[in-house]
RNA sequence: GCCGAAGUGGCGGAACUGGCAGACGCGCGCGACUCAAACUCGCGUUCCCUUGAGGAUUGUGGGUUCGAUUCCCACCUUCGGCACCA
């Protein structure tokens, strides 16, 4: 037999095989361990790019992999099918968003199944189908009726290109763009709905029952922004309280004056009469500037005195009032007690309009003066300036951890001027959207009964088909002549429904579960499917989603497991991301740069398996990198002399001595490096192992080793280890040219044979003064006397050693001997 | 400014306990095959020079060590995130 590598043919062959016989279903078998793999699921945008085959072909050999350990092993896929592409899809084109979503569906499902994956496809769920968002739905319900999801008018970000709300994590970068179009937002007064994230706050930022990349636990520690500190009550003039939150009361007898953010309710209050209109005036302009963008860091600070006065209530020191635009209303109090000796702000703010500067942090054999000061000093020092805590010491601590601060905040609560408190940039996730195509938020508004859900009998809440798509910036839903008319399901009279749909980070909050059984319809998953499948084990996906969907998620598990739907609170183990498929100019593939690769194309040309295992093999999974167009003929070459290996007659008679001993070795080193390597999730020592192992067959069997009886279980087990990143090629030279049972893919992966990886002679190195100098064959286990004996003889080393001391010979038994003169 | 990741040949990268730097692949060079080319196969390929039992070399500079890509300190560059967060 010496038929030709044909992947085209052997592709469709045996990925149609595969799903007639239902290989790769994946059922409840509790004799057998479960493995939950899980990819992220793709937006269905038309085509299927290089980034989705970046991102699910490696996680598809690893899931083949834990499949071939033995596991029972899960990996579903489906649809994020609700979003603003459809809807602009349908605007431009004049298309339904469904219309156009299911289309792509249907396409990005053949393109998919021409990767050869172990997708169950029995499992596939898609977002905007009313059986899974009716319990999209009913989670925002659930959410509800815990407290968890409210109403509340706010100012909030706005898209003014998607028209709609976003989450405060969809809004990027410093200029502050929209996530999905780079737009820069806007603010807007409006009345919206939100999910309470921030009752999980410290939760989220526990990684200790899982294994996520350090990466993606400081995003979302950052993005949570927990600072330890106190709230401290000053009073106005009036008797007013004014409280601030502060990370640093140690600092309060340097508090020379305070600051309110310009939109602070006392403002009109403290503002005196001969103030008004300068501070007026001042407001009307931060308002705008929020409008445009706010501030950019390093410029100047600006500030309007409002006339009115504060009392400290460390030492009733009289302070002045401030309003100014770097006091955000939206951390904190809206307000700070400004310490310009301890802080870079303040202290710049200070400076700027001629205000006190007390110093109180004093470092030993320094003395500082308010009045020459150069900077804030932030550093560890004694207290001083502070009564009865002069001398007290402060360090760099965050918190109590700091005794300075641990002491302070005693003495505030004990006198009830103030309290720990703990202070978090996170904000609750605003989930309203004003567009079309998403998940009805499941509300309805009664004059009389206010904010109801629509009872469970009467989900899910349909999504329209006749509606208008234009861009006026109010929902879709709410210009439908009927839709929205209901009955109040307390009262029985009219009533209207809530018309926004859900951020539709909330529908892939939660699809992992649907996976677990997408047609169950007492509940969003049977829990029967729930407690074997869950939670997943291995997620992998992008980093992009760090502050996100990885977020959310999280937050939907804990909400779950507090409103007792579920029991976990983690929904996935253990997480990695895949970089990015960059274009060969090294810039991000679009298409409006010209330099995107289509992998339908690549899988045209090459088959899927050489597009697999390049895409494993490229670069760094974690980091990706530019694609190469010349360098998948590497794992193409790989492929064509893995099929002749095979297919080629035996050459030579007998094999060479020791030929068999050290391709065994060769074979069971490889396979233990590969096996660590899946564990790893490291995709391209996994395939240049590989070729390392195939370039040693191909000499091996030059050498005779085909006429061996052992050959055959050697090739067998070569192609147990290319089974789960070249499925189709290992099924075909497993069954059709080996003769071997159907399927490899049910094989048992193989186990490394530490006896025979072990090897009877090594190369000593021999170094002097850790320069390398010699390399001397010598059996495994000589003696730590013989090795320094055969080294110091070395021809490589002796000339260098001659007439000189030796101070010292360094014997590492296996490895080297280091000769230092 | 703060937080994080990464810097190794022409390129992607490897080196998994501190012990042979450059595995594997791309590219390139030479050779075989061919009328010729492509494919394929074989050999070579870190750099430098005064070409030898030579020297240098893992972003830069220090340190620890017999020995450092690996550990420690300082700095530089690139990328990502946050950004007046009190």
């Amino acid at each position: 037999m010496s038929k030709e590598y044909n992947p085209k043919e052997i592709e469709s062959k045996w990925q149609k095989k595969w799903e007639d016989d239902g290989l790769y279903q994946a059922n409840i078998d509790e004799s057998r361990k479960k493995f939950y793999a899980l990819t992220m699921l793709p937006y269905p945008s038309g085509d299927l790019h290089t980034g989705h085959w970046y991102a699910i072909a490696p996680s598809d050999a690893r899931a083949r992999f834990k499949r071939m350990q033995g596991y029972n092993v899960m990996f579903p896929i489906g649809f994020d099918a609700f979003g603003l592409p459809a809807e602009n899809a349908a605007i431009a084109r004049g298309i339904h968003p469904r219309e156009w979503t299911y289309k792509n569906i249907q396409n990005m499902r053949s393109q998919l199944k021409r990767m050869g994956t172990m997708v169950d496809w029995r499992r596939e769920m898609i977002s905007s189908d009313p059986k899974y968002y009716r319990w999209t739905q009913w989670f925002f319900i659930q959410l509800f009726k815990h407290d968890l999801a409210y109403r509340k008018y706010s100012p909030v970000d706005w898209c003014p290109q998607c028209n709609t709300t976003l989450a405060r994590e969809q809004v990027h970068g410093d200029d502050r763009h929209c996530e999905r179009c780079s737009t820069p937002v806007i603010k807007k007064d409006l009345e919206q709905w939100f999910f309470k994230t921030t009752n999980y706050a410290d939760e989220l930022i526990d990684f200790s029952q899982i294994d996520w990349p350090d990466r993606v636990k400081t995003l979302q520690t950052n993005w949570v922004g927990r600072s330890e500190g106190a709230d401290v009550v000053f009073k106005t003039e009036d008797g007013d309280d004014l409280t601030v939150f502060t990370t640093r009361p140690d600092t309060l007898w340097g508090a020379t004056f305070m600051v309110l953010a310009p939109e602070h309710l006392l403002v009109d209050k403290v503002t005196t009469d001969e103030q008004k209109e300068a501070v007026g005036k001042y407001r009307e302009d931060a308002i705008l500037k929020t409008e445009i963008q706010r501030a950019s860091v390093d410029k100047e600070k600006t500030g309007v005195f409002t006339g009115g006065y504060a009392i400290n209530p460390v030492n009733g020191v009289r302070i002045p009032i401030w309003i100014a635009d770097y006091v955000m209303m939206g951390y904190g109090f809206g307000a700070i007690m400004a310490v310009p000796a301890h802080d870079e702000r303040d202290f710049a703010f200070a400076r700027q309009f001629e205000l006190e500067i007390i110093p109180v942090i004093q470092p030993e054999g320094e003395s500082f003066d308010g009045k020459t000061m150069p900077e804030a000093y932030v550093g560890p020092g004694l207290m001083i300036n502070s009564a009865q805590f002069n001398g007290t010491a402060v360090t760099d601590d965050k918190g109590r951890k700091n005794p300075g601060l641990d002491k302070v905040i005693d003495w505030l609560e004990k006198e009830g001027l103030g309290k720990e408190a703990i202070s978090y940039k996170l904000r609750d996730w605003l989930i309203s959207r004003q567009r079309y195509w998403g998940a009805p938020i499941p509300m309805i508004y009664c004059e009389d009964c206010g904010w109801n859900p629509v009872p469970d009998k009467d989900l899910p809440v349909v999504l329209p088909d006749d509606v208008e798509w234009l861009p006026t910036g109010e929902s879709p839903l709410k210009l439908h002549p009927t839709w929205k008319d209901t009955i109040c399901p307390k009262c029985g009279k009219a009533a209207i429904r809530e018309t926004d749909t859900m951020d539709t980070f909330m529908c892939s909050s939660w699809y992992h579960l649907r996976y677990l059984s997408p047609d169950y319809d007492q509940g969003p998953f049977d829990p029967k499917e729930y407690d074997y499948w869950m939670p997943v084990d291995l997620y992998t996906g992008g980093i992009e989603h760090a502050t996100m969907h990885l977020m959310y998620t999280r937050f939907f598990h804990k909400a779950l497991r507090d409103m007792g739907v579920t029991e976990g609170h983690e929904p996935m183990t253990m997480l990695r991301n895949q970089g990015m498929v960059l274009g060969e100019d090294g810039e991000k593939m679009s298409k409006s740069r010209g330099n995107t690769v289509a992998p339908d194309e690549l899988v045209n040309k090459y088959g899927a398996d050489t597009v697999r295992s390049y895409l494993m093999f490229f670069a760094r999974w974690d980091l990706g990198g530019p694609w190469n167009s010349q360098g998948i003929g590497g794992t193409e070459r790989w492929l064509y002399r893995v099929w002749t290996l095979y297919t080629d007659p035996a050459e030579g008679s007998k094999p060479a001595d020791g030929v068999m001993r050290d391709i065994k070795r060769d074979l069971h080193t490889a396979l233990n490096n590969i096996t660590r390597d899946y564990e790893q999730v490291e995709f391209n020592t996994i395939i240049s192992t590989l070729m390392e192992l195939l370039n040693n067959l191909v000499l091996a069997k030059r050498n005779g080793a085909a006429n061996s009886p052992e050959w055959r279980g050697i090739l067998e087990t070569y192609l147990l280890m290319i089974a789960p990143a070249v499925p189709h090629i290992a099924e075909e030279l497993w069954t059709e040219v080996l003769g071997n049972e159907y399927s490899i893919h049910t094989q048992k992966w193989p186990e490394a044979d530490t006896e025979l990886m072990a090897v009877e002679e090594i190369t000593l190195i021999v170094q002097v003064n850790g320069k390398l100098r010699d390399r001397i064959v010598v059996p495994v286990d000589i003696t730590r006397e013989d090795a320094e004996k055969t080294a110091l003889a070395s021809p490589g080393a002796a000339p260098y050693l001659e007439g000189k001391d030796i101070r010292k010979v360094i014997v590492v038994p296996g490895r080297l001997v280091n000769i230092v003169i």
